[in-house]
RNA sequence: GCUCCCAUCGUCUAGAGGCCUAGGACAGCGGAUUCUCAGUCCGCGAACAACGGUUCAAAUCCGUUUGGGAGUACCA
């Protein structure tokens, strides 16, 4: 038997590292074993799928080099692969009907309101919470007359009211057993017609020829009813395997908030495929030589499933930081220098419309953009300073300049209006406490305190703009240099 | 609440009953090399969640507890 894995992300927002994750063990299953690795893209849910998401997943997979033998834009023989494509062939509507023909299945036609009721209920009473099953009840007869009278609806599958699921994963030692009785009636067929996850999942990987689903363990719990749609569609169910989940440094399932999960991301950084590859192997599978350092090449030719982890490793960027130092210094003198081409041109797009007015020939950009390339700044106190104040004031000065724009990184708001918003509401506070006096509005004065807080974030008098300069700069090093100045002041 | 999954240093892990007074890597700390930094090299601290079994022998097997996680959608 040929294996065959797939991924099947679903073309929300970024690409995603877990897409990343697993693709990469699918991956190395595949080529270990001579099979083919698919790319599947589940665009069922119509509100929050969109192209271009679904084009930043192929980008970001070619990027790191997870070629697919089948998918939407290389093609094959199961195709169409993108799900919202084989909704227009009417592929999963005939298997839903096969099963409301069997009796495996049925109209249910109750509505949302009703279903919240039902929840916040079974809530409030302790119990379960899962659908009563009231609509499975109904004539057949009568429900299909209902169903061709138009009469909103969806699909759900009927599980067994009795006895026990048992399914042995090859990761875990012992059986997983569930009693049928608490596998809640599953919607198939959403109102609009499209299935949902768990129909199109299992219809698509019996047609594509799936022979081992290697997913993540939140799907674990979804398990009897991917084994029961297969036994009720007459298909033999490939091996489904279930992998541990990548988790925040508090455990809890890996966010965006606290963590970079976008693959755009990695990229944009400087990161090279290789170590990114090279960490997220290390997170499921170890060498079987100990190696610390190697390629998903090396890795396939001993990768073994019944190695990958279930327990889900924290996502730690320092070591990721340690592998791309390895990798990035073997690099061969053109390819790192491409690389550094890279870093540079992605930043002169954003610099040289702040610059562009200052130049007075095509080195000045050298001098003019280096705050920005630099990863810190020396300040000369004398600078820092300016006259008529002395360096205590401006050292309040900055604090309270730092602590505004710690909220504006906060709320996420580091932008060139944001950031000017938040310093001038701090100059304006500051003034309005010491009310008529001179002095203090001279010291917060923009002509003073910007100047002041120029040459902490540039480590220069003079600058492109400064909340331009600081917008670019970006919160972090903003941040990093204002409280360097303060501390040159102590 | 209900159901399921998981459990070795701070983090990633090696370990499939004696090779374990638990090995490696990252991070931390100390030292060496060095004009500086990075790197490199050397060293230090750091774990079998707890309690009961089984066994001549348990990190490894079983049970209970504790802790963590996931699912509980007409999202995937």
């Amino acid at each position: 038997m040929t294996v065959r894995v797939r991924i099947a992300p679903s073309p929300t927002g970024d690409p995603h590292v877990g897409t990343g994750y697993i693709g990469l063990l699918n991956w190395c299953f595949a080529r270990r074993h001579g099979g083919k690795f698919i790319l599947r893209i589940e665009d069922t849910d119509r509100a929050r799928c969109t192209e271009a998401s679904a084009q930043n997943i192929y980008a970001s997979l070619k990027w790191l080099g997870l070629d697919y033998d089948e998918g939407p834009d290389v093609g094959g023989e199961h195709g169409p692969y993108v799900q919202s494509e084989r909704v227009a062939l009417g592929i999963y509507k005939r298997y839903s009907d096969q099963l409301v023909a069997q009796g495996d299945a049925y109209p249910c036609f109750c509505s949302s309101e009703t279903l919240d009721g039902m929840r916040k209920a079974q809530m409030a009473a302790k119990q379960p919470v899962m659908y009563d099953r009231r609509c499975r009840s109904l004539d057949p007869a009568e429900a299909a007359r209902r169903v061709a009278a138009g009469e909103a609806h969806v699909i759900r599958m009927k599980t067994p009211l009795e006895g026990d699921f048992s399914y042995k994963d090859r990761l875990r030692a012992k059986p997983t057993v569930k009693a049928w009785a608490d596998i809640d009636d599953q919607v198939l067929l959403k109102g609009d017609g499209w299935p949902t996850y768990h129909l199109a999942a299992v219809v698509d990987d019996h047609l594509m020829g799936i022979t081992h689903v290697i997913r993540a363990e939140e799907w674990l719990n979804s398990l009897p009813k991917h084994i029961l749609l297969n036994q009720m569609l007459g298909f033999t169910p490939p091996e489904y395997v279930h992998v541990g989940l990548l988790r925040n440094a508090d455990k809890s399932k890996i966010s965006k908030r606290k963590n970079p999960t976008s693959l755009l991301w990695y990229r944009q950084q400087g990161y090279l495929p290789e170590a990114l590859l090279n960490f997220l192997a290390q997170l499921g599978h170890s060498h079987p030589e100990g190696k610390e350092q190697f390629s998903i090449a090396d890795l396939a030719s001993c990768f073994d499933l019944d190695r990958v982890n279930v327990a889900g490793p924290v996502f730690d960027l320092k070591k990721l930081d340690h592998l791309q130092g390895l990798w990035f210094r073997q690099l061969t003198p053109e390819r790192m220098r491409d690389e550094v081409v890279r870093a540079i041109d992605d930043r002169f797009a954003q610099l040289f419309p702040l610059v562009r007015e200052r130049l007075t020939r095509g080195a000045d950009f050298i001098s003019l953009a280096e705050p920005f390339y630099a990863v810190t700044v020396n300040h000369r106190a004398d600078e820092l300073v300016p006259k008529g104040s002395d360096p205590a004031q401006i050292r309040g000065v900055l604090e309270a300049f730092a602590k505004a724009l710690k909220e504006t990184q906060a709320a996420e708001q580091w932008t060139v209006a944001g950031t000017e918003t938040a310093v001038r509401e701090a100059c304006s506070a500051a003034i309005a406490k010491a009310t008529e006096d001179a002095a203090v509005a001279a010291l917060w004065s923009p002509k003073v305190a910007f100047s002041a807080l120029r040459v902490a974030v540039t480590g220069r008098p003079n600058s492109p703009p400064l909340f331009d300069t600081i917008a670019a700069l970006g919160a972090v090093r903003c941040l990093e240099r204002i409280a360097a100045a303060v501390q040159r002041l102590r």
